[in-house]
RNA sequence: GGGCGGUUAGCUCAGUUGGCUAGAGCACCUGGUUUACACCCAGGGGGUCGAAGGUUCGAGUCCUUUACCGCCCA
């Protein structure tokens, strides 16, 4: 029964396995309470805990670590949920599992926020110094960086919070350099002059990825540049005029004819009167603007390029925040957007403006800050991606690595095959300093693993650190080995490496994703994870993504607060489809809270007639099985293959869905109603076997919840005493094969149409408003003999569930006059009642129903006389349609018997 | 400009390889205080599946075109 590894064993037995009476449960479900004591149980027990030394089937998964700076939000909500149903599964199935837990110390956002503390103290980070400011971010650190993962146990995550790793510990900062040195002594990191995207609030450099693109309703500028030595002016549009002090050429596409004379003549510049040539350059594109275009290396990568083509002087015309420099003359010390409404208003002075159109176009945002990205020339440290992705490409193309939703490999693809180089270098001063030096008296520049003492040239110790640290994401596409202690071996890397699933929104494929990919088959040579399980976004039920900004967001704790954790969690996996997007607002939640009331009740109307039965014994007789009892265990069956079905293929809400149905419907609406008139007046062998039927049933129905409700179906399996077998249901096992001995598929079938049956009966009740205590008297005409005995055998259950005072059942039932009836899949149904019929009112009904029936069975009849149907069309579909047909022509004169039998 | 997703009941969404009489939750309407549950029970109304073509015996489900919404990349 326990397939767990000693280690674990030895934990359980820690325990008394002493037999727990039922407890007795409360009236009302109090989770709040509930939770918190279950959460701190299993952390006291270690029940979280994997570890390699223990053997077994390894199941892993690395958290996707959120920012210290996080407070938890839907979408990490979604996110943890998922991967902690995932980790309880497996850890149910057996399996030997750990889920990595951690934070990242996401550099521009914490500095971001300690500056901003600072600032209220009238200080700037330069006041206090490098050193100082890093031990002021980590004093943050201590004091707030466990708002998340605290946070995160609160969804009841069952994280392996003993290998919680931040990104700046000691061993991923060892990590970071390694890495950087292996791949620097390989050529793939390299220092280079080139365009990158600027922030100048946060003042660093950012990423391609980094730079948001937005569409914006700009203006596309037409100026006029004045040709040297000739009246003649042309005309250039830009979009950003202010560049044009840093202008050092005019453009041309070498097959427009327009401007073929003009190649190779000079142009002067408004203001700075410099003076720059016409080249022809493949890249213009003469559709846009008046084909010819300004040229300004150093401000723009397009440009960069054209310049090195061309030999074009750069001219940087900003400082590092966003201000004209010297080289932009009179406009020097004017902010960016300052100097272009500025710089306008002297060209129009001076006539040289031709035109301003209206223009919307992408313009790049900082990710962390929303700034203006300004493209700019600036010396920054790069890595080679070209030769680290083509690994990673063939990864996804040959199935070792898969996107669920397989759509995504798309998205992947596309970034990796037109990969650019990686600009890593950001000018702040949190995070991991670039381990370059270089000696001040030889220029010598090397790589070190660790702090140097003289440089290996020259041997002088006047050297000094590059100043740039490194982008945080340089230490997260370390982490699925970094976390057990890479670049030392270790046990557990060996074990539990590679992950299985990484789970994640689609917004850091390109951050983080792929580049994971990319280091772990560069460093350890094989895959980080096999599947990338990518969810949807959370929205608010507008659609807009939740935001601060907007004020539109949702707290995940105060839906725990108001609805419970379970039914957050519930709700949420219920309400999202695989990969889809999902809209939220505070009433969904209530699915999951009323789901959790419905179970408990369920469980305190089993223990009300418990009293005396031992749930140690649910061994019941199989061959002794009740037509009901046969409905139920099915349905049962049903589940688990749902359930499992389901998981398999990463569709929680379809898997959802199936425990809600089986739980509320199959159990609660049919079985509990079943059993009741059993456990109030049958005999205490009945009661036993109808008690051992429920409690099997709703013991295995609870584990296939308990991934997705921890801490009801915890408090739940200690409640009603199955904690005998195992202490923890974390641990109990996971229901994967169904047991269909002792259940006939035709009985199950009948029980279906007996639910229809009564569903006909009560649906007769309603239309003649019997009250509850009214009861009824009602003759059934079954289809055949078997349905007729299975009824009869079966009476004084269809009694009960029809609240009828008496039920006849006569395959050869006709009635003596008026009287109200159905068709039920067992046969015909009637209702005695006393007074008088509404006779129209009847005959009205059924002639409704008549009509339907009809039109259902020409719908049939044109199919099955169409011979290419019947040729064509498979032949159990062709089967299906005949038995149809049967089935309507059978209702319809049914129908019409009746309504004649009305109308007397 | 390229790519992806969405468009199905009043609302929010399911609908896997084309074969249903198109489903669920919420909302709505009608009844209901039997000892599990009103966070409940029983019953009911309500969509022809964005639009137009096409393939097919058969399309919400495949193809083409198109409209609108959203996201990603240029």
């Amino acid at each position: 029964m326990l397939r767990l590894p000693i280690s674990r064993l030895l934990r359980i037995t820690n325990y008394e396995l002493r037999i727990k009476p039922m407890a007795e449960l409360a009236k009302k479900y109090e989770a709040k309470h509930v939770e918190e004591k279950w959460y701190a149980q299993w952390m006291a027990d270690g029940r979280f805990h994997g570890d390699s030394s223990d053997g077994g089937d390894p199941f892993c998964i690395v958290i996707p670590p959120p920012n210290v700076t996080g407070i938890l939000h839907m979408g990490h909500a979604l996110n943890n949920n998922i991967q902690d149903i995932l980790v309880r599964v497996a850890r149910m199935q057996g399996k030997n599992t750990t889920w990595v837990p951690g934070t990242d110390h996401a550099g521009i956002a914490t500095q971001n926020v300690v500056e901003r503390a600072l600032k209220k103290e009238g200080k700037s980070r330069d006041d206090v110094g490098r050193e100082k400011f890093i031990e002021r971010v980590w004093d943050w650190r201590e004091e707030y960086g466990n708002t998340i993962t605290n946070q995160l146990k609160k969804l009841g995550a069952s994280c392996d919070w003993e290998r919680e790793r931040f990104t700046m510990d000691e061993g991923l900062s060892a990590a970071v350099v390694e890495m950087f040195c292996r791949l620097y002594d390989k050529d793939l990191i390299y220092r280079g002059n080139r365009i990158i995207n600027w922030c100048p609030r946060c003042q660093t450099a950012l990423s391609d990825e980094e730079s948001e693109h937005v569409d914006v309703e700009g203006a596309l500028y037409h100026l006029r540049y004045a040709v040297k030595g000739k009246r003649q002016k042309i005309v250039v549009a830009t979009t950003r005029p202010e560049t044009m002090l840093g202008d050092t050429a005019v453009a041309v596409n070498p097959r427009d004819e327009r401007y073929k004379d003009l190649i190779g003549e000079m142009i002067v510049l408004p203001i700075t009167n410099r003076e720059i040539p016409i080249v022809a350059d493949d890249y213009v594109d003469p559709e846009f603007g008046t084909g010819l275009v300004k040229i300004t290396p150093a401000h723009d990568p397009n440009d960069f390029e054209m310049g090195q083509r061309h030999d074009l002087p750069q001219i940087n015309v900003m400082t590092d925040d966003g201000i004209m420099n010297e080289n932009a003359g009179p406009y020097e010390g004017m902010d960016r957007f300052e100097c272009r409404k500025q710089l306008m208003e002297d060209l129009k002075a001076g006539g040289l403006v031709e035109k301003v159109e209206k223009h919307q176009h992408a313009v790049g945002h900082c990710y962390r800050c929303e700034t203006v990205i300004e493209p700019r020339l600036s010396p920054q440290w790069f890595v080679k991606m070209k030769p680290l992705a083509r690994p990673a490409i063939d990864a996804v193309n040959d199935g070792r690595v898969k996107f669920v939703p397989e759509r995504w490999s798309k998205t992947y693809m596309g970034w990796m095959e037109n990969i650019r180089d990686w600009c890593i270098s950001r000018q702040i001063w949190w995070g991991h300093r670039i381990p370059i030096f270089y000696c001040d008296d030889c220029n010598h520049e090397w790589a070190a693993r660790t702090e140097p003492e003289k440089c290996p040239v020259c041997s002088t110790g006047n050297f000094r650190q590059d100043e740039d640290v490194l982008d945080t994401w340089f230490s997260s596409w370390l982490w699925p080995f970094s976390v057990f202690g890479w670049p030392e071996t270790s046990e557990d890397l060996k074990f539990y490496y590679p992950s299985k699933t990484l789970v994640t929104g689609n917004e850091i494929i390109f951050f983080w994703v792929a580049r994971m990919v990319m280091s772990g088959l560069e460093i350890m040579d094989e895959i980080p994870f096999d599947t990338v399980y990518i969810h949807g976004t959370v929205r608010d039920d507008q659609g807009r993504k939740m935001s601060k900004s907007l004020g539109n967001s949702i707290d995940p704790l105060d839906i725990i607060e108001k609805y419970s954790s379970d039914a957050l969690r519930f709700s949420l996996m219920m309400i999202t489809a695989t990969g889809q997007d999902v809209y939220i607002s505070d009433e969904k939640f209530e699915i999951g809270r009323n789901f959790a009331t419905k179970i408990w009740n369920a469980a305190r109307f089993m223990e009300m007639h418990s009293e005396g039965f031992d749930v140690r014994d649910l061994a019941f007789d199989r061959s002794a099985l009740g037509p009901d009892d046969q409905h139920l265990l099915a349905k049962l069956n049903e589940a688990v293959a749902a359930t499992n079905d389901s998981l398999e293929r990463y569709r929680f809400n379809d898997a959802t869905v199936a425990i809600y149905d089986f739980f509320w419907h199959s159990y609660c609406d049919w079985y509990i109603e079943y059993a009741k008139p059993i456990l109030f007046k049958g005999s205490p062998e009945q009661k036993k076997h109808t008690l051992q039927v429920m409690h099997h049933a709703f013991s295995t129905a609870l584990r296939l919840l308990h991934p997705f409700m921890p801490f009801l179906t915890e408090e739940l399996w200690h409640g009603m005493g199955y904690n005998h077998s195992v202490e923890t249901i974390m641990l109990a096992e996971w229901p994967e094969k169904a047991v269909s001995d002792g259940i006939d598929a035709g009985v199950v079938k009948y029980v279906d149409g007996k639910h229809d049956l009564i569903r006909v009966g009560r649906i007769l009740r309603t239309e003649y408003n019997l009250t509850n205590k009214q009861t009824a008297v009602f003759n059934v005409r079954p289809s055949n003999e078997t349905y007729a005995e299975q009824i009869e055998a079966d009476k004084t259950s269809i009694m009960a569930l029809l609240k009828a005072a008496e039920i006849n059942v006569d395959v050869g039932f006709a009635p003596e006059g008026a009287m109200p009836s159905g068709i039920s899949t067992l046969g015909t149904v009637y209702m005695s009642i006393e007074g008088l019929v509404d006779v129209d009112a009847e005959i009205k009904k059924l002639s409704a129903e008549l009509d339907e029936v009809v039109g259902h069975l020409e719908n049939v009849k044109k199919k099955l006389s169409n011979e290419n149907f019947t040729s064509r069309a498979p032949k159990d579909v062709v089967a299906v349609q005949e038995k149809r047909q049967e089935e309507l022509i059978e209702k319809s004169e049914k129908l019409k018997k009746m309504i004649d039998t009305l109308n007397g």
